[in-house]
DNA sequence: TCCTGATGGGTAC
DNA sequence: TACCCCTCAGGAT
């Protein structure tokens, strides 16, 4: 679930259920206790993501906001939204948002709409003053989905990076601070459409190239915002246009080389490569990226 | 019922 | 590079 793209849905459907709302905060059974206790009764001002961080701001003006809430999901963590009763606890770190004034914080109901949102084993969830949510804002690199005139999303300090660096392309589009919102999927399967190998080091890839890149990824991760999953096969690979069944996995999306380790290659039909490179599984086609 | 791995990242060595 | 964080679906048993 997490890349870029689930965060920016999450900060838009933060601001659908609550923006504006007095909010039950609680963190049942969690470590957040003392965090949920000093956000109980703030309305939501506002909510936005940068890459895989979400900030979400409490109070009556996101722009000085009484409280600011960092949430990362990191590897496992999850959201839930629904309406009704809330779903009992479970696990260690949880926090969770409802509307309605008949709840005291820790029943699991719902409140008179019964709107609610759960979270469960984020890496992060943590208050944070405008100087710490700065300091990461400054570490990350360019968000391509952010708008283009938003200097964060500005990618011509990715460009000069990768340009100058002798470290593989592949690592480079994971590395957050080059470019944040990317993940092990969309890294995967840019390279492949871009027919990029993916040792290469990033001052080997040509200007062409990283336009052709960043262009891409700034489509299909909008792609992914829009749609929720992570598609990237082009029109005439679908499984309909081949004839072929669609792909049975966990994350739902059509794909030409995630986690397709020994698979034909839906172009070539050369088996899919996979190997652990800095400490992550990447997959290519050795034929369709052989430069 | 148990075991493994996963779309992430901070930290220690 | 290794480990840790700590969730959960899917496969193995």
């Amino acid at each position: 679930m997490p890349e870029g793209h689930t965060i920016h849905r999450l900060a838009a459907a933060c601001i659908d259920h609550f923006a504006g709302r007095k909010l039950l905060v609680s963190s049942p059974q969690g470590r957040f206790g003392q965090g949920a206790a000093r956000l109980d009764g703030l309305p939501l001002a506002g909510a936005d993501a940068h890459g895989k961080h979400l900030f979400l701001r409490f109070g009556t003006d996101p722009d000085e906001p009484v409280h600011r809430l960092h949430i990362h999901l990191g590897l496992y963590g999850k959201v839930t939204f629904g309406t009704g009763p809330v779903p009992p606890p479970t696990g260690q770190i949880r926090l969770r948002l409802a509307t309605g004034e008949a709840v005291a914080t820790d029943t699991t109901a719902a409140g008179d709409d019964g709107r609610w949102m759960d979270l469960r084993g984020p890496t992060a969830c943590e208050l944070l003053d405008p100087a710490e949510e700065a300091a990461i804002h400054a570490r990350l690199g360019a968000d391509p989905l952010l708008p283009p005139d938003d200097p964060r999303a500005d990618p011509e300090p990715a460009r000069r990076r990768i340009a100058h660096s002798r470290t593989t392309i592949a690592a480079l589009l994971m590395d957050q601070s080059v470019i944040a919102g990317a993940g092990n999927v969309y890294r995967a399967e840019v390279l492949f459409r871009q027919g990029i190998e993916p040792h290469r080091p990033g001052r080997d890839v040509t200007a062409e190239e990283w336009e052709r890149v960043w262009a891409d990824l700034r489509a299909l991760m909008a792609e992914g915002v829009r749609t929720g999953r992570i598609d990237t096969v082009r029109p005439e690979h679908t499984p309909e246009a081949m004839g072929r069944p669609p792909r049975v996995d966990d994350h739902g999306g059509e794909v030409y080389v995630y986690r397709r380790a020994g698979m034909p290659c839906l172009i070539c039909g050369t088996p899919v490569a996979t190997e652990s490179h800095a400490a992550r599984n990447l997959f290519w086609c050795p034929t369709c990226q052989a430069r």
